[in-house]
DNA sequence: CTATAATTTCAGTAATTTCTGACATTGCAG
DNA sequence: CTGCAATGTCAGAAATTACTGAAATTATAG
């Protein structure tokens, strides 16, 4: 199947991009073709718009899955697999928010507080782990908020997103209203 | 320069991370190191802690200041450059989401905003323009949103996510005190 | 200026990651 | 069950990325 010039350029970006993603090309290049389908796509389809390899394909496809970026379909009277991309984008960035922060945040979470635990033995570790208490402390407020925000219904998440730094005012307002502010 | 075991934990685990984080495992572990360090250290130290070529550490650092992560220093009587990460972990947290959405985002935002505006040549790219108008208002949103949330002050910020779903019940208070809200 | 310390560059090599083609496995129709 | 279509696995090849040591450049002290 030949991809029109506007796919083709699609594809070719995120195959690029791929790597400053933490993904290869080829996985790259296969999420694009398969978000901008009308329709979902079978492995073969897949190589041969790519012209990369059908093991190629398998092995990116078992990668997008367990990233949950595409969703397995059947045809009736057709037994090869399908593969789309949910319709939603902003389910899409929620999935992928998630698992980067499962990949690359958690694993150093939990170093984290394990350091943070580790009683002291050298006096020149003071200053070392204060500072990894201060980078814990950080991640771990700024996960739970991205946790608590994921949890917010998209309408409530796009109003927050689009009032922008008027969220500032308004919690002012409401900080002021409710209890002694610092505000001088 | 020997490492105590504890700083060698979070050297060596940085260093494992950094392909997750799109680094290389020795621009990881030089950060770490410079990161726990309580002095500014030079590229012989750092060479020598992590067992690596001079060479290599030089273009860690390049790639380090490149990313603002570390700010060179210089001690009187010394002729040699010295490196230190900047003390307020918020402040690294920022450099960092910015530095990672001018290269992960914003030339994928270009390009979708130009694919966006092209005149469609072919009937069967109606849907494919339509998915990345999709994205593309997504992640302008989402980068509008997080540049403005940027220039909240860390106090606010700080607060901001200390409240987390709180927020929610702020937000409609607020909405239905001020205009009518379509809450049924 | 010269001598030398510090840093950077870069070509070649080492290590890692990606990709392929051959083979193995799965699962369905008959 | 058998046969075949579809998918998955994996060892080795190809491509990419990281690292080193030698040489070049830059900067400073004398």
């Amino acid at each position: 199947m030949k991809l029109s010039p506007l796919v083709l350029r699609f594809v070719l970006h995120f195959g690029e991009m791929g790597s400053r993603w933490g993904i290869n090309r080829t996985v790259g290049q296969i999420y694009a073709l398969i978000f901008s389908s009308p329709q979902s796509l079978n492995a073969d389809e897949i190589a041969e718009s790519l012209d990369v390899s059908r093991s190629n394909v398998s092995m990116g496809l078992k990668e997008l899955q367990s990233w949950s970026l595409v969703r397995l379909e059947h045809r009736v009277g057709d037994r090869r697999d399908y593969f789309r991309a949910p319709e939603d984008v902003w389910q899409i960035f929620q999935t992928l928010a998630q698992e980067r922060k499962k990949r690359e945040i958690d694993p150093t979470l939990s170093m984290l507080r394990d350091a943070v635990l580790e009683p002291m033995t050298e006096h020149s570790d003071r200053y070392a782990q204060k500072r990894m208490q201060d980078m814990h402390d950080l991640i771990e407020l700024a996960t739970g908020w991205f946790t608590e925000v994921q949890h917010m219904d998209q309408a409530t998440l796009k109003t927050l997103m689009k009032m922008g730094t008027r969220v500032q005012k308004v919690l002012e307002f409401k900080l002021v209203g409710s209890s002694a502010a610092k505000k001088g």
